[in-house]
DNA sequence: GGCTCCAAGTTGAAAGTGCAACTAACTAGT
DNA sequence: ACTAGTTAGTTGCACTTTCAACTTGGAGCC
């Protein structure tokens, strides 16, 4: 089958797209870094955590909803256990279960990084479009995590 | 001076980024990982060359349009070059330059791989949104990657 | 020419990530 | 109870990316 290859027009977004998520990505992580000596993940971690009750997630569930791998997110876990932000603890009810808890050293760093983090995230994304984009951006987004659906 | 905090609704939008940058960012690598063994910003360093004149250009630009650091450029580079991908000369008009050419072989890699990419790219983008939706998304991300103008 | 300053590119080490192999524990079928 | 298959999580290694330090060459100024 021929190649249904994108249009100039297409190509041009496609691009924006790759640039636009590079500098983002870029901007953010620049900012939590020199700020909290953190990266954006790693914050993502935190802030899953401090959401659920008892800023406790398994690590599974942990991994899926920040979208790493299980390796990946043993590895950030076990820096930031060093570090004292969070905690492993044994799962009551299954036997190969660990519980990532948030500590109150984890969850101070959280609470005075956010102004700063949700400072950059309007800076470098929120406040350069309009509500109606920012919506539509959203909804967009959605269905790129959804992915194609296999029927 | 008060954090103007995200709403409800904003910080939705906001994790569906998050969600569906690292999902197609995920799907792209993974399609062309395993079929040429190659990452997506390699075989965004492809293009770049394959497009300009004699498939040619200077490092420094090369490292801008990808929005990859000198560093991660010179690293990349030169994994590239053992594969025979590319290739460094030096540049004529400035003595500190270095171009880097798009060998046949890297040029070969780039024609064969490009139908199973913009197929990928279809399937977890394109296809997935409606022309007006795609238009907006190419149109944000263009406003993003420009950053916030420094007033 | 001889300064100083800046830009281009590289280097090596440290940190982050991916992959495959591994252990341990749950599940199901018999 | 036993076995096979699956899920949770870790580990070590290879590979990638970042960061700071370094080398080299150009630009401007006296």
């Amino acid at each position: 089958m021929a190649t249904r290859w994108l249009t100039q027009e297409q190509q041009r977004w496609w691009r924006a797209y790759l640039l636009g998520t590079a500098a983002l990505q870029e901007a953010l992580n620049r900012q939590l870094e020199t700020d909290a000596e953190i990266s954006l993940s790693e914050y993502e971690i935190l802030v899953r955590l401090s959401e659920a009750p008892q800023r406790t997630v398994r690590m599974s569930e942990l991994a899926a909803s920040v979208m790493h791998s299980r390796s990946r997110l043993t590895h950030t876990v076990s820096r930031m256990e060093r570090r004292g932000l969070v905690e492993r603890q044994a799962c009551e009810d299954d036997g190969r279960g660990i519980n990532c808890v948030l500590t109150p050293i984890g969850f101070d760093l959280l609470d005075r990084t956010a102004p700063g983090h949700v400072e950059a995230v309007r800076t470098h994304l929120v406040d350069l479009l309009t509500d109606e984009e920012f919506r539509v951006l959203g909804h967009v987004m959605e269905k790129i995590a959804a992915g194609p659906q296999a029927d």
